[in-house]
DNA sequence: CCTACCGATCGGTAGG
DNA sequence: CCTACCGATCGGTAGG
């Protein structure tokens, strides 16, 4: 029996659906224009996913492993607050572009989970922007970051990152790597203390 | 006759509609959820617009007069480029938070507009950004500003402000003013030469 | 503003 | 993986 039939069958979905999410909307998009798109009937893809839900549940839970494991390997190493910040935003752009598509579904289409999965969702993203605080309050003890309202600060810094996806369709062609070195300057050229 | 009733159920149909767009998107909010939360049976909102998408229509043309006119008075001030940004930052977030719902819609549920209106609704938000890329472009003129790849810059620059919509749901409360005032700081702090 | 209704399409299932 | 189908709901119209 070969599995990896089925397992880019899914792929293939997720892929579709993703396309579709981001251009229409969850709500609009419906299992018959995924289907079409993928080359099967309706009713193929509930061997694959039990139900349209899933398919955004498991869009969405790919994509917040690869922020957690993104940024994973940073925890232990004896960076300064400034330079943490420095790569954790790296990491957290870099994701983002690796996964365009997915990320777009990501950050507007997670709302219309329901529960018990929508609070589970709700409180993972909530730990990972916690991580990110921690790091700026760092920066504030050690008097490289100028005192601030940290949350406020960690709110502008993930809605100028979480806008990325975005990037790719404008006029801006650029390297992962140059994207995030610049956004992260003006961030963090943003809460130094200026000297 | 009593146009007053009319104009009135017509508001109470948007602010509906905005609440519902907002929370589960266009595509999954029907015209009957509408109907519903006005009073109202769905056949009798086709006396106040043609379509649903009309209704979309609307809540996005007020909100473009809504962004134009709160910066158009700065244009004719003899400010520095520093001053003329700081304004108007000030005024775009003092725009979304005064229509927190519409702008929520007006950021996330556009893309669902048809054309000819779409291409509209673009070009608007283009000429939008335009002037603000203006004023940082003066502003690196006269070196008050770092020299910088300023269409990355005024796209991350909106993604922090344009996001404040959400600021009001979350733990944040504060003034206006005050808001604006510190995403301004953390922003044009980030933008300028430091000395 | 309503009742009554249209054809189309939805998410999902049965059964093979 | 398909055909065939379910009940529910959709945007919108006719007619009053």
């Amino acid at each position: 029996m070969n599995t990896s039939v089925l397992i880019d069958r899914k792929q293939q979905i997720m892929e579709a659906a993703q396309v579709l999410f981001t251009s229409k909307g969850y709500g609009a998009s419906s299992m018959r224009d995924i289907a079409k798109e993928v080359g099967v009937e309706a009713a193929s893809l509930y061997n694959h996913f039990s139900s349209k839900e899933e398919i955004l549940k498991e869009i969405c839970s790919k994509m917040a492993t690869h922020f957690f494991e993104a940024i994973q390997p940073l925890e232990h190493k004896k960076f300064s607050a400034v330079q943490k910040l420095e790569k954790a935003i790296e990491k957290h752009v870099q994701v983002i572009i690796e996964h365009n598509e997915a990320s777009a579904v990501f950050f507007h289409e997670w709302k219309h989970l329901n529960e018990p999965y929508l609070s589970e969702f709700k409180k993972q993203r909530h730990s990972y922007e916690k991580k990110f605080i921690q790091i700026i309050n760092e920066g504030v003890d050690q008097k490289r970051f100028r005192p601030m309202q940290v949350k406020l600060v960690s709110f502008v810094i993930f809605s100028a990152l979480n806008a990325t996806y975005d990037l790719q369709k404008s006029h801006i062609k650029r390297k992962e790597k140059e994207i995030a070195k610049q956004i992260s300057d003006i961030i963090i050229n943003g809460l130094k203390i200026s000297n």
